[in-house]
DNA sequence: GACCTGCTGATTTTT
DNA sequence: TCAGCAGGTC
């Protein structure tokens, strides 16, 4: 053998260590269309961070590489993946993003070709409504007759089947579906006036694009060499004809994906994309990785029992080497309230044997579930983390401070505008913005133009005038700036200089100071966003948060139990998994009753709850929950009936199958309920005294997890306050504040979260 | 035009 | 239960 050779069986080892003959196997599988159905925790993020490692190994260059993700989150984890095996300097270049924030990329530079400035603003769901709202306004419409949040959800769906406002105008027939066609007509003109796009539009005009550019398609039909896609199951059909033309020359194709765990059919992922891809590409090779190394043998013998009740489904058998482990723990509590103590008990149980925090997880179906068990949570002084729900970029003033922002960058939007105006008041009210907003359409001009005219708008008041056109000067004089100075400091200033912080803290209030701080801490967000990236501007910080979800940012290292919904959990592991409120109308949803393709949905959300977990499952259900303020009886989750009885162990109900008939505390009144409430509760009162110097312990500790072992007293670095002293924490996960008086800015309250404090 | 109050409807999941 | 909104008052 020779030397090339034998350097190449070097290398070769450093990609293929490790793996088993399906993995090598799919690894090596680099030319052509390829399917991989990878089931649970069989090792799916590993073959395609070493198939692209073989990739780049056997000579292509990285930028020739395309990686779609459906998470930001998992984007993240392949680029760091990839960088492990290949290095920083190979992986960097490698093109792995979600759908959305490669195809803004994308766009922001082809855009034009569609009439869009580079500038282009990305409308979320909350901008789409209220962008139906105004139009409503316009045309005469009433929201009780038109919900806007029903329009939107209509026109979204419309547009991820790919049908455009003609061709939806055309198949209409009741004088409603006509009408929507006419807001969806003015929605679109809309969007396109205002330089913006919605979620949706970043997908469809990739396809617009592609379809009236040809030379554009082979640019970057030549340029990706090689496509890969995560989670193929979840993909809707205007990603799959997006790719299908990128892929049409060189068919170097690889998706990836387990039709088990498709959850995502409600937002327009078609499972036909993955069930049909051997149609699209006869050529295709199929390769099936069924070992599991994620879960013990008796959560996988669980959810396989589960997920063979469905129907429609690709044939796979999941096997594993893992030991049998325990048995899944099913428990059935009175209420919510008692379900969520137990759990934090079991928790506390966990904890004191010497189990991590972190290796626990909480989920649920709906984010509303959360709520008792932070209860529960914070009385037995669990540190914990929530995963998903409202945002951070969510929030009121973050998103009014974001308004502001995108008008510096995309002066046509008008959105944006409407939505900051008055934050603070500015005294122009609902009157003279219709006034402004008249004026603007007649004129064919945005509605900052109108604010810089504002003298010639003629039935507005004078105070308002004043106010519009001191707006407009602001906007227009920091947009100056923007393109001279650095944008973090024109940022700052410009923030300043529109009066939302001074509002908020002459307003005083604890809330208004919240969201004070908050403001505080986009600033310095952004400050290090350009400190980070040199090269960048304003616009990528924009579009980053505009794609950003929760998820992504959400720091699981820290050493807190982490709480999130079935959903958010997809391509997550923990060793200790709860499930709770397995009951019917919950878990599986009320709205999939009666319906066999969104009850088989629901079961397969069960399915991916189930294989999260790795060593340990508990489920659990109530018999009453509250619901609306009100206290309702529930039935046992269908899904229970479906579990394998052999791995299973029942407290405080019995198994459905062996006994139909109400599985309450057999048939036992109130009080022997409220006893075991009762035993429950003395449990947590009774540690609550003793558990005083511990409460403290914990949270220092979970906070200390978080941030280089900080504790009360220490001396800090905030990268914009300098140097002070802690003086308080308080809370815990991403509600968790710290109070810091700084040298050089007195005492400030922030979200620890966000503050990023750096011990001296 | 800003602020207050009382009513209503929401609870699936999110890039 | 509670947030968000419409409608009324100052």
């Amino acid at each position: 053998m020779s030397n090339v050779s034998t350097s190449n069986n070097h290398d070769n080892l450093h990609i293929f260590k490790g793996l088993n003959s399906q993995q090598i196997k799919a690894v090596e599988a680099t030319g052509g269309p390829l399917l991989i159905i990878a089931g649970a925790g069989s090792g799916k993020t590993r073959v395609l961070t070493h198939r692209v490692a073989n990739i780049i190994h056997q000579g292509t260059e990285p930028y020739r590489i395309l990686a779609l993700t459906f998470t930001n989150k998992a984007a993240q984890e392949l680029k760091e993946r990839i960088s492990n095996i290949v290095g920083y300097e190979l992986s960097r270049d490698v093109w792995a993003g979600t759908f959305h924030s490669i195809f803004a990329r994308i766009l922001r530079i082809e855009g034009n070709k569609l009439g869009y400035n580079p500038g282009f603003s990305i409308y979320d769901t909350d901008d789409q409504t209220s962008t139906i709202k105004t139009l409503l306004n316009q045309l005469k419409l009433t929201p009780q007759e038109y919900p806007p949040n029903q329009i939107r959800s209509i026109i979204s769906k419309a547009k991820n089947a790919m049908v455009d406002y003609e061709s939806y105008a055309d198949e209409a027939k009741s004088h409603f579906e006509k009408t929507v066609a006419i807001i969806y007509r003015e929605y679109e003109k809309y969007l396109l006036s205002a330089n913006a796009m919605d979620f949706d539009d970043l997908l469809i005009n990739m396809i617009r694009l592609f379809e009236l550019d040809k030379e554009t398609l082979e640019k970057y039909r030549n340029k990706f060499r090689y496509i890969m896609i995560d989670e193929y199951q979840d993909t809707n059909r205007a990603q799959y004809k997006v790719i299908k033309l990128m892929a049409a020359a060189h068919n170097n194709i690889c998706v990836v994906g387990d039709d088990a765990q498709s959850i995502y059919k409600w937002r327009g992922a078609d499972i036909r994309n993955i069930l049909e891809f051997q149609k699209d590409y006869p050529s295709a090779r199929i390769i099936k990785l069924e070992q599991n190394y994620r879960s013990s043998g008796n959560i996988l013998k669980a959810a396989d029992s589960v997920i063979d009740k469905n129907k429609n489904q690709l044939k796979k058998e999941l096997w594993t080497e893992n030991p049998e482990g325990e048995k899944i723990t099913i428990i059935n509590c009175d209420d919510d309230r008692q379900e969520a103590l137990k759990i934090a008990d079991l928790i506390s149980q966990k904890s004191e044997s010497g189990i991590k925090y972190k290796e626990i997880a909480i989920l649920y179906r709906t984010n509303a579930q959360s709520l008792p068990l932070e209860n529960a949570l914070r009385r037995e002084n669990i540190p914990y983390v929530i995963v998903g729900g409202i945002s951070f970029y969510k929030r009121k003033e973050i998103k009014d401070v974001m308004a502001y922002l995108r008008m510096l960058i995309n002066p046509q939007d008008d959105q944006s505008l409407l939505r900051a105006v008055n934050e603070p008041p500015r005294g122009i009210g609902k009157t003279s913005l219709g006034h402004f907003q008249e004026y603007a359409r007649k004129q064919n001009i945005s509605l900052l133009d109108t604010f810089e005219r504002a003298e010639e708008v003629l039935p507005v008041v004078g105070r308002a005038k004043k106010s519009a056109r001191r707006l407009w000067q602001t906007v227009t004089d920091y947009r100056k700036l923007m393109e001279v100075e650095n944008p973090a400091s024109v940022v700052k200033d410009y923030i300043n200089a529109v009066g939302i912080l001074e509002m908020y803290k002459e307003i005083g209030t604890d809330e208004a100071l919240d969201k004070f701080n908050n403001i505080q801490e986009i600033i310095t967000d952004i400050t290090t966003f350009f400190t980070q990236n040199t090269q960048a501007d304003l616009n990528d910080y924009i579009q980053q948060i505009s794609l950003a979800s929760d998820i992504d940012n959400s720091d699981l290292s820290g050493n807190s139990v982490s709480l999130m919904t079935l959903h958010s959990a997809k391509g997550l592991e923990f060793p200790h998994v709860f499930i709770s409120g397995l009951e019917q109308g919950l878990f599986p949803s009320g709205r999939s009753e009666g319906d066999i393709s969104e009850l088989e949905e629901e079961r397969r959300l069960f399915y991916v709850g189930i294989t999260r977990a790795m060593n340990n499952l508990t489920v659990t259900y109530c018999s009453r929950r509250m619901k609306f303020g009100e206290i309702q009886r529930q039935a046992v989750s269908v899904f229970l009936k479906e579990i394998d009885h052999s791995v299973t162990r029942w407290i405080g109900g019995q198994p459905p199958l062996q006994n139909s008939k109400k599985t309450s505390l057999s048939g036992t009144p109130v009080s022997t309920g409220s006893n075991i409430l009762g035993s429950w509760r003395s449990r947590v009162t009774q540690s609550t005294p003793k558990k005083k110097s511990q409460y403290d312990q914990t949270v220092e500790e979970s906070y200390s997890q978080l941030h280089d072992s900080l504790r009360t007293g220490d001396r800090v670095l905030h990268s914009k306050f300098g140097e002070g002293k802690l003086i308080e924490i308080s809370g815990i996960g991403d509600q968790q504040k710290v109070v810091v008086k700084f040298d050089d800015h007195g005492k400030k309250n922030m979200i620890a979260k966000f503050a990023k404090l750096q011990k001296l």
